[in-house]
RNA sequence: GGGGGCGUAGCUCAAUUGGUUAGAGUCCCAGACUGUCGAUCUGGUUGUUGCGGGUUCGAGUCCCGUCGCUCCCGCCA
């Protein structure tokens, strides 16, 4: 139907007779001439009609309107001097239409299609006719953004010997986690599917079956609620080597997303990925996702007032408790109003309060505590916190974790507002050694990762006296902040595994019935293995330069899990039910 | 489950302390115009103020409920 698409044609092709197909982006009609400028997926054309080349097309052109399907035949032209427009890939020239079909007519759009506009335009709206926000042009380049990207890490991950295998989507429900989607049985009444939260299980079974090395852009479900980077169904890279230590998953993983970035065209990635455990990461950023793109550590004062006249901060390292304090460079003239929300912040993190030092120009500190601290005290401060005129100080007294996980919180504020922030900076960073297990609210025991993972070798004797102190052979893999990806050593040893389920406190039916196929397998001849899982949409939408995985995605679902297009879910018929062996407890079947 | 924001013309938004006939830009429609590319100019149409109740002489505005979108906490081994 067409010669070319509507962003090929160059200088080179001036004089030759083409076809083009597309949408009418826009229509500029001079009375005399007319411009349409004609869209695909490519680029844009300008088509002239001239009532002097075709009256016919000419007639024709005028009832085009915005987003109708038209077929233009025509000569490329250069365009008259001075008028090339130097924003257009195909500005140098325009095509002389003295032929026009029009192939489909539209109505008219229940939302501009230009990007400037659509971006204002309310996400219901755009996901209701998702087909037509998915043809402006910053969604046609979020999907083939992600196109790249799947392409780079089959290339990258087949040249690095893995192979690509599927696992099944419907499977089996596993006890913790996430909640599971299930998909009743119609053959086996009362019984359910799950859909899986990620192919671990199938994946550990793998390496048993001697794949040596798996991956899969597998497709991921969990039944938990949403937000901006999190959406019911998901897409992870999900991997698993043999006969590996961490160091060479951080390899390969570092080697995939250079590669990625490097497709992507958002430069070179320097190679290796620092590493920060889990402890180093919480101590020093508070978070086990720390932003390295900006400084502003969290640091240390214990040791200063550990004998200080200053009642809050003894009796909190009394209890065993730290004093540490965050650095907010040149934040010392922050509004009040300010302060008052990043205290609400630190309450909401579990502090008492935010206590804070505002260095002014002239040398002098504005603060509620810093009277009660004796003069070494102050110096000690100023020379270890680099406090200079113009900063901002605040600190934080409690328990550790509270206060790291406080002050990490306080810490990305004010990072966002002293501009210290760099939007187009990629800081990939791994963390690792985290802790194999933690504690619940109601003090029972529970995988940190998931009950698979491999602790460290010299921790293992701490199973059966100090769980909660032993780590994990357990990375995370964090780009700017946001999780990227984790995973672990597996455990390939039965006999310990049972041990973890034991110490773990599942019953031990609820044990032979979830992971008795798991645990015979570790039993024939289980290789060491590990691996990872790299949250596919999450690393699009930040190649993306976007802020929800919603915008590179397809077709997503809104923050309730509805498809607002297709209007799923929905109720289905009284049939289907009874095949399925459901009763609804609503009155209805 | 909890907290915040939003919902007014097809779209994006405005509307003073609760006040009379709810406006603007854009889109759309009609007309004019032979070099625009955010075309321009002239004129015109467009409203269940999300929905349901309540208070009031009077509600877009206040109250209660409800629906939808969204951000966050919980949750996401």
């Amino acid at each position: 139907m067409r010669t070319h698409t509507c962003g090929a044609l160059r200088s080179a092709q001036i004089g030759e007779r083409v076809v083009l197909c597309g949408w009418v982006d826009t229509v500029r009609d001079h009375g005399g001439v007319i411009f349409i400028d004609l869209r695909d997926r490519y680029g844009l054309t300008q088509v002239i009609f001239d009532p002097n080349d075709s009256r016919e097309a000419w007639d024709l052109a005028q009832t085009t309107r915005g987003e109708y399907v038209i077929q233009v035949e025509g000569v490329v032209e250069a365009r008259p001097e001075s008028m090339a427009n130097p924003k257009l890939a195909t500005g140098e020239i325009e095509v002389r239409g003295d032929q026009i079909r029009i192939l489909n007519k539209s109505r008219t759009p229940p939302f501009p299609l230009t990007d400037a506009e659509a971006d204002k335009v309310s996400d219901d709206l755009r996901l209701t006719y998702r087909y037509l926000d998915l043809r402006r042009g910053a969604m046609q380049r979020n999907l083939t953004v992600r196109h790249r990207m799947t392409q780079t890490v089959r290339q990258y991950l087949d040249d690095a010997g893995f192979t690509e295998v599927e696992t099944p989507i419907l499977t089996k429900s596993t006890p913790e986690g996430a909640r599971d989607y299930l998909v009743p049985s119609r053959v086996m009444p009362g019984a359910f599917y799950a859909l899986p939260q990620a192919p671990q299980q199938y994946k550990q079974l793998l390496m048993m079956a001697g794949v040596d090395r798996y991956f899969q852009m597998a497709r991921c479900f969990r039944d938990e609620d949403l937000r901006a980077d999190r959406q019911p169904e998901f897409t992870q890279i999900d991997m698993e080597l043999s006969f590996v230590t961490p160091a060479d998953i951080y390899e390969v993983v570092d080697g995939l997303v250079a590669a990625v970035v490097a497709a992507c065209g958002k430069g070179t990635v320097q190679l290796p990925i620092p590493r920060l455990t889990y402890d180093d990461a919480m101590n020093r950023f508070g978070s086990d996702k720390p932003d390295l793109r900006f400084g502003m550590e969290l640091v240390e004062l214990s040791d200063i007032f550990s004998d200080s006249g200053f009642k809050v901060f003894r009796q909190v390292l009394d209890q065993g408790g730290v004093v540490k304090a965050v650095n907010a460079k040149g934040l010392g003239g922050i509004p009040i109003r300010i302060m008052d929300e990043w205290t609400a912040v630190a309450k909401e993190w579990g502090l008492g309060g935010l206590a804070y030092i505002r260095a002014q120009e002239d040398g002098e500190w504005k603060s509620p505590i810093v009277k009660f601290f004796s003069d070494e005290e102050r110096q000690q401060l100023r020379e270890r916190l680099d406090i200079a005129p113009g900063d901002l100080v605040f600190f934080a007294a409690d328990q550790r974790p509270v206060a790291n996980e406080a002050l990490g919180h306080l810490r990305l504020l004010a990072g966002r507002q002293a501009g210290v922030i760099p939007a187009d900076a990629l800081a990939f960073t791994w963390v690792t050694d985290f802790p194999l297990f933690m504690v619940t609210d109601e003090g029972r025991l529970t995988s940190m990762h998931h009950p698979f993972t491999a602790m460290h070798p010299e921790d293992l004797d701490l199973l059966e006296t100090n769980p909660a102190a032993m780590r994990a052979q357990a990375y995370d893999i964090v780009l700017n902040g946001v999780e990227l990806g984790g995973g672990s050593i597996r455990i390939h040893d039965p006999a310990i595994q049972a041990r973890v389920f034991d110490a773990l406190q599942l019953p031990k039916d609820e044990v032979e019935d979830r992971f008795g196929h798991l645990l015979n397998a570790l039993s024939y001849g289980a290789p060491p293995h590990g691996g990872i899982a790299l949250g596919f949409d999450r690393f699009v939408m930040m190649m993306a330069g976007e802020q929800s995985i919603r915008d590179v995605i397809a077709f997503p679902k809104t923050q309730k899990a509805m498809d607002l297009m297709m209007n799923a879910p929905a109720t289905v018929d009284a049939r289907q039910l009874r095949d399925v062996h459901i009763k609804l407890d609503d009155g209805r079947e």
